[in-house]
RNA sequence: GUGAGUGUAGCUCAACUGGUUAGAGCACUGGACUGUGGAUCCAGAGGUUGGGGGUUCGAGACCCCUCACUCACCCCA
């Protein structure tokens, strides 16, 4: 290695990050609350592979999106096989629902998955290369009901993690049937007004008319008030489905708006969609979304079985969460002397097989170089053990917030921990 | 992919219109203080000022290139 290549320090890759210790309660906390909401409700871990064939993709998230187009990490392998990073989960739980058979198992499924995913977008605020998505899947249920259900329980999630101040957005973006003869619409009414639009919407008009409804530009913001909503334009079958959904969102005494513009990205939703957004997020201001794909599974040559789920962004949900560290009590461990330092590695595997969490640092410190240390380190406890505790048997048991300190047995240490936890 | 902003110690920031050896606080290590922490004081360690080139007697500062980060567009979780 040459002198220039010894200072080129290796970084994480751009747009991914370190978890460190000191923020990975975080994520556990919320892996836990997830799971615990979930399993109230029926739902059953999944996992699948990081790695799919491309054609996974491009047919389950759509040829025309943008994460097809532009945003996979796709390679070839010595196999010369065309491989892809997901960059999204839905496609990988319908691909193993059909290759496992689980559609013969009683309906509806219920899922959930938590892991990470991957997208070559530019990073900014709340957005990155490698992030992560906590899941939930529907299979085999119509009824609105089970798209109201799955909100309120993305609603409970995110109260458990003492998020509080999220918009509900809501709407429905029709089916096959529908959809086509709004989009058409819209297109000509955007297409009537196009010279007093910004250059940014002109272009949508061709390429994804719905997101004009998006523009943060005034006169853009005016002009497509007076556009027509897909809301009016459903089918009667959809047409209903969302009022019973909206109907059901009130039972739940959930609060909401419905939201024309909100379409998702994605190909493949009909009918039902929403979004958790928050203020405090920067542009990216989702947290969670969602909706019903009803064609998906038909549409890979599977069973004609209907789905719904949504995903919530790990990264932007734990960057507005106001939850505490819930720190665990532990003790440290000082001895003075090679004698006590045997005793003391002795009375720490007694601790630990008591279930006492403990920590001795191998360092022939003063007494007070490590307490100091063990103040640092925040830890509750410290037990002393010098050449008179060796001889006695017994150790000083020092409270390091009430400074309080007993002459106790080995045994009566977990009494005494017991009694203040 | 397009655009804007920012790069000085582990962190937060100084260094006048270009002028000695780039400083401070916090954090870190040790000591004052030999079996009792948090305070105080002292000391130490830590930097090719992101990298490269240029202008100049002289560049952390000015110019060009590059890289990284950040934010926004686009899109999405």
């Amino acid at each position: 290695m040459n002198d220039q290549a010894k200072k080129k320090q290796i970084n994480a890759i751009k747009g991914t990050k370190d978890i460190l210790p000191d923020e990975i309660w975080k994520w556990q906390k919320l892996e836990t609350e997830a799971r615990l909401v979930f399993e109230r409700y029926g739902y059953r871990e999944i996992r699948t592979p990081v790695f799919e064939a491309t054609e996974l993709f491009i047919k389950g998230t759509g040829s025309t999106t943008d994460i097809v187009t532009k945003e996979m990490y796709t390679f070839v392998d010595k196999g010369g096989r065309s491989i892809t990073l997901r960059p999204e989960y839905t496609p990988s739980v319908v691909r193993s629902i059909i290759e496992n058979r689980l559609n013969l198992q009683p309906q509806p499924l219920r899922f959930y998955f938590i892991g990470p995913m991957f997208r070559y977008d530019k990073p900014q605020k709340g957005r990155y290369r490698q992030f992560h998505q906590i899941d939930i899947e529907v299979f085999g249920e119509k009824d609105p009901a089970i798209d109201a259900e799955i909100v309120e329980m993305a609603k409970n999630l995110l109260t458990r993690m003492g998020v509080t101040d999220t918009d509900v957005l809501v709407n429905s973006v029709g089916c096959q049937t529908c959809r086509p003869g709004y989009r058409e619409k819209l297109k000509q009414k955007a297409e009537e007004s196009r010279s007093r639009l910004c250059p940014d919407c002109q272009r949508k008009i061709g390429t994804n008319p719905l997101r004009i409804f998006d523009c943060k530009v005034e006169a853009c913001k005016e002009i497509s008030i007076e556009f027509p909503k897909i809301t009016d334009f459903l089918c009667p079958e959809c047409d209903e489905h969302f009022k019973q959904f909206c109907k059901y969102l009130d039972a739940f005494d959930i609060s909401y708006s419905i939201e024309p513009s909100l379409v998702r990205g994605l190909d493949y939703y009909t009918k039902t969609t929403f979004e958790f957004s928050s203020r405090s997020l920067g542009a990216q201001d989702a947290v969670l979304g969602g909706g019903r794909y009803d064609d998906m599974m038909k549409e890979f040559g599977g069973p004609d079985i209907c789905g719904t789920g949504f995903a919530v962004g790990v990264e932007r949900l734990l960057s507005i969460v106001s939850v505490e560290e819930n720190q665990q009590e532990w003790l440290y461990l000082i001895y003075l002397g090679d004698e006590a330092k045997s005793a003391a590695m002795e009375v720490a595997r007694f601790l630990r097989e008591n279930g006492v969490k403990c920590l001795v640092e191998y360092r022939e410190r003063s007494l007070r170089n490590q307490l100091s240390r063990a103040n640092k380190l925040n830890a509750a406890w410290v037990l002393i053990i010098g050449e008179d505790e060796v001889k006695k048997g017994t150790f000083q048991l020092k409270n390091m917030k009430t400074a309080h300190q007993d002459t106790v047995t080995k045994e009566e240490i977990l009494k005494h921990i017991r009694r203040t936890n």
